[in-house]
This record gives structure tokens, C-alpha cells and sequence, in this order.
DNA sequence: CAGGCATGCCTG
DNA sequence: CAGGCATGCCTG
């Protein structure tokens, strides 16, 4: 269930034993489903901002996987709404990570020993937040501390009403640690929980999730993503049964490589490739206006997997030993 | 000249403004050059201890570039030796981690902040030396403090006297950070220098160096740096001069690998490799027989290459940004 | 343990 | 920024 943030339709009531009171700022197991609840909370991810002539965006949003690829530190913009009318003055967000994978769900997410270090630049001026893998960019934002290593950091900001003429309560924030980060999120995957909160109460009124990658390549993380959730390619005869689990054996979405011994080698199989490309390429165009009925990706095909599910290959992580206490 | 370990020729006498009084632990700058002294002074490490039917040893040293591949926390033994009736009972060596390229001498190498918390299983029973790179095995272990971030951390043994009928005194290390940690070894090249010291006065009267690279996969990469230091073997027309400085394009000597688009370019290669590969070895067969004196790897090369320089590929490392004071 | 992937980061 | 390597670690 916890890896499949979009697999159960919105609910319209809460879910029973998982209220908040005060903050999800605690060990206790958050859900992680949508549930936009009476005041209709959505979350999206802004898109970057304009840049520069030729420059890619700082950042990717797959609306499709619901999933954020980012770089440490940049400054992500989200996009809150709620019911058109909804008396804001009472509202606030909360934003806390977890480790969405069933295994790790109970483990509070916290920075790195390596980023959490005082000297670091990127901690000048960093208070009780050091530690905390999601800041707001809020005057008003408040930092839900972890006393001890095993309660939820959370950062929590005023729901402010949106500009007039506009619907969406944006808001930036920066994630500090890689996803890879050793003794810290360590290649697990992570996910962003955002909780709409009645201020006075602390109750938790909706709610909406975002998977986020943070990543050196967001663009080429992004893109290796989604080509391993196109559609199944025909394979040859010999190619394992396309109903099983993606392997880590050469995929047509993939790298594919054939690796050779010497130089001799690899110029023959480049001039190889060559003339079988040309004649593949000449093959394809008599084709295509022969038989245009095939194309090779199916549009409806990708859409198809919008909501399903989509795991990211096998998890890579291994844990530090700690001493039992 | 820091990155060229064996370049120089041992000294006969210690060259002037590198004199360690007390013990190297401090920032100054150490040399890295060998200096066997006059009590000829020698480091090497013992080939590991025999393991169990069809296991790979737990360590690799390579003689001819004098530089150990081990994983962390595994005790590798290191064997010194002194001219035989030497009086070592005022003897001591102490065993220092420095980077040797030359813009990273004078850092001192400490632990990453990963590997030096208190709640590391590894870190159990570890006081002084919890940010230490190495430990030696060995119950008169002193561990020279870097009170400050500033100064060296360096592990001294007593110099005792080895089992009668043997010449080398035996003493076990080891490597509590990966090359890799970051923000601490970071992917540098390290480097252990071994100073054989009086005991009473601290006076260096000998050194030693052994480059160590600690890395989740020994065998592997001791193979990779070997066979980047095959000859260079004869390149179509169009290769770059092989005097050039070793390039990231396929080389010989490295993983040399087609890319293809799909499963169908994929089976083709593979097919036409195959064949290629089998025409090839008919000739080989073919003429080694009548033609054999040309082998494709002459052993005269690989020894001339000994002593000169062979740096690794290029430096990969990024150092965090700290605020400046 | 060999094979191979994922991902930070170095090179053109 | 695209291409590609180095290396920890996951899979058979
Ligand atoms: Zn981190
Ligand atoms: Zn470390």
C-alpha cells in the first residue's frame, strides 16, 4: 500500500486512526493517501520558472508519476489550493517526509551526518532546522522539532490567501539532502506528505502527497523514469515472458551495450551497426507509408499506466549497523 | 612529486625541512618520499591469510605499483623490517593517512562525519580515535589527537622485536572510511606514511609509504588499475597518439562497449560478434604458428612502466563548501 | 562472487 | 549540458 501513493481513489472522509493532533511531528505511522477532505487541498509542483536562453529548468515535474526530480538546495515552488471561498485565516500546511516503502515507513527522515554539519555553508544561519531535509522559504514557516533521533522533523507555514486572481498559495521549498545521502535518506525513496491543519487545533483537515527525487541529473533521472515505464516493446523469441517483473537484463528502454574486447572489434561492430541502421532506416520509410497503422509507442498505451503501479528499480540501500542499545 | 611515490630513488639521508620531532602530527607538510634511513627501514604488506576453498583473499597488494585494495574495517597486515641486529626496543612506527596529490597535502585526512558517530557498531569501544582513518591492531596503540580539525591523526606502535627466526614485525590496520566518504576522503588518492621514529626523542629515522585505496570491490578495481597499465596496444589510423595522456574515450585497456538502440540492433551485433570473433581466432591459431614472434603483449613493457608515473584517472572529488571564518 | 545497474561527478 | 566513467551495491 505505502508504495503506491496514487493507487486508492481520494477519500472522502478520513481515514479512521490516523488523526493528528498538534503536528504530524511524531513517530507514529502518517498516512500517506490522498485525501483532499472537506476544503478540497491540492498540491502541484509550479513549473520552473523562465530561465535563460538555452538553459534546461532547475527542476522536473511528472505529473503522470506525481514525482519531483530536483537538485539539492534549489528552490522547489508549490502550489496549494483549496475550495474557492475556504476561510484561509485558520489554515496551515504542513510538510513532512517519509519514506514511502513499506520497510521504512516508521523511520523519521532526517538529514545526513554529512549535511547536518554546522561548518557547511549551506548551514550558515541554520538554526533547529539543521537537521530537517525539507525547508520552507516562509518568513512564518515553524520547524517541528525532533529532540530525539526518532521524531518526525516537519515544516510547517500559514496557509496565506493567494493573490487576487489567483487561485494557488505558492510556496518554495528546498530539499537538503540527496536521495542517496549515506546515514541519511541512503537510496531509499522519499515522498513528501503535505497535511492541510487547522492552526488552532493542530487537526488534520487533507491531505496530498509528492514523491520527490533529489538528484544530481534531475533531467536525465527524469527521462530514464519514464522510459522504463513505456510500453513493453515486441521482443525476440528468446526474450523472457514481457509479463515479469522489469529485470535488470538488457531492456530496450535501457542502456544497451555489447561490450567488445579491442579496438578491432568495436570499429567492426560500428561499421556494422552503421550499414544495419541504414538499411533498417530504408526499411522503416517503405514501410511507413505502406503500413502506418503500427507505430511503435502507442499513445493510449502510456496513459493507460498513469495510475498504476510503477516501483523504481529494486532498492539500493543498506543501512548502517547501529549499536543495539 | 606527491603523486609519485617511488619516482625518486630511496635517499641515503633525510632530506633537510622534513624533521618530525615529537610525532608527525602536525599540519605541516610530511614527505612522502621513501627514506629507508640507517636502519633500512622497509614496509610491506603480507599476502592475506589463507581463506576458506574458493574464496577470494579479503585484500589485494599490488607489488608493482605499491598499492593496497582493501574494503573498510579489514585488519590487513603490514610487515616492517629493519637491518637484522638493529636494536628496536627504542623503536616505533607511526602509520599516518595523507592525500598525495598536491593540492590536498596539507589536509589533514579525518574521517567522514558518517563514519565517525558514536552510534556506529564500528564505532563501539572507539574513544580518541572515533574520527581516525586508522587503527592499528595493537594494544600499545597510541592515537595522536587532532584536537583541532587541523591536525593530523596518526596511530604509533612500539617497534617490538620480530619471533625469533622471522625479520618482520607484523602489525595490523585498518581503514574506517572508504576512498569515497563524503566530506572526508571524498575520492581522493590516500596514502599511508610509515615513519619509523625513536621512541624517547620522536626523531624520524626512517619512512615509507604505501598508497591504499579502500573500495567495496578489491579485486575489481585492483584489475581495472592493472589493466589500465597494459601497454598501449596498436590503434586504427584514426586513434589519438598514444602518447597522449590516457583519455576517457575507449581505450583498449577498458571497457570498450557498442551502444545499440534496441533489442533487434542488440542480437544482430551479438550474432556478428560471435562470428567475428571465431574468424579471428582461426587466424590467430593460424598464425601462431608461423608468425611467432610478434605477441600482442610484450613483457618488457609492463616492467619499464614500473617506476614512472601512472595516476589514476583523473581526480574525482568535490569538497564541500564551508563558510569561510 | 560475477554481472550489471544507479548515480555523483568529471570532461569535452 | 551531453557523454561517459567510477564505484557502491543489488541480483542471480
Ligand atoms: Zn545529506
Ligand atoms: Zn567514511
Amino acid at each position: 500500500m505505502y508504495v503506491l501513493p496514487h493507487a486508492p481513489p481520494p477519500q472522502p472522509v478520513q481515514p479512521a486512526g490516523d488523526r493528528f493532533v498538534e503536528s504530524a511531528v511524531n513517530n507514529t505511522l502518517p498516512a500517506l493517501e490522498p485525501w483532499p477532505g472537506l476544503h478540497r487541498f491540492r498540491v502541484s509542483v509550479r513549473t520552473p520558472p523562465p530561465v535563460q536562453h538555452g538553459r534546461q529548468p532547475p527542476y522536473v515535474f511528472d505529473r503522470e508519476t506525481n514525482k519531483l526530480y530536483v537538485d539539492m538546495i534549489i528552490a522547489v515552488t508549490f502550489a496549494f489550493r483549496v475550495a474557492e471561498g475556504t476561510d484561509t485565516t485558520r489554515l496551515r500546511v504542513s510538510a513532512l517526509p517519509v519514506y514511502p516503502d513499506m520497510h521504512h515507513v516508521n523511520t523519521p527522515v532526517r538529514r545526513c551526518p554529512t549535511h547536518r554539519l554546522p561548518e557547511l555553508e549551506c548551514n550558515n544561519g541554520a538554526g533547529s532546522f539543521i537537521d530537517h531535509v525539507i525547508r520552507a522559504e516562509h518568513d512564518d514557516a515553524v520547524y517541528q522539532e525532533g529532540g530525539t533521533t526518532k521524531e518526525r522533523r516537519s515544516v510547517v507555514v500559514p496557509y496565506e490567501r493567494p493573490p487576487p486572481g489567483t487561485l494557488d498559495y505558492l510556496v518554495s521549498y528546498r530539499f537538503c539532502c540527496m536521495n542517496t545521502c549515506v546515514g541519511g535518506i541512503n537510496r531509499r525513496r522519499l515522498m513528501v506528505l503535505f497535511t492541510l491543519e487547522d492552526s488552532s487545533t493542530g487537526e488534520a483537515l487533507g491531505r496530498q502527497s509528492v514523491e520527490v527525487k533529489v538528484c544530481k541529473c534531475p533531467h536525465r533521472d527524469a527521462r530514464t523514469d519514464r522510459s522504463r515505464a513505456l510500453p513493453k516493446q515486441r521482443r525476440p523469441a528468446s526474450s523472457p515472458d514481457p509479463q515479469e517483473p522489469p529485470s535488470r537484463r538488457p531492456c530496450p528502454a535501457g542502456r544497451l551495450v555489447v561490450e567488445v574486447d579491442d579496438m578491432i572489434e568495436y570499429d567492426h561492430l560500428k561499421a556494422v551497426l552503421a550499414s544495419f541502421r541504414a538499411a533498417r532506416r530504408g526499411l522503416l520509410r517503405a514501410r511507413s507509408t505502406s503500413d502506418s497503422a503500427t507505430p511503435a509507442l502507442p499513445a493510449s498505451v502510456s496513459s493507460d499506466t498513469t495510475s498504476s503501479e510503477r516501483d523504481s528499480p529494486a532498492e539500493r540501500r543498506t543501512l548502517f549497523k547501529t549499536e543495539a542499545p
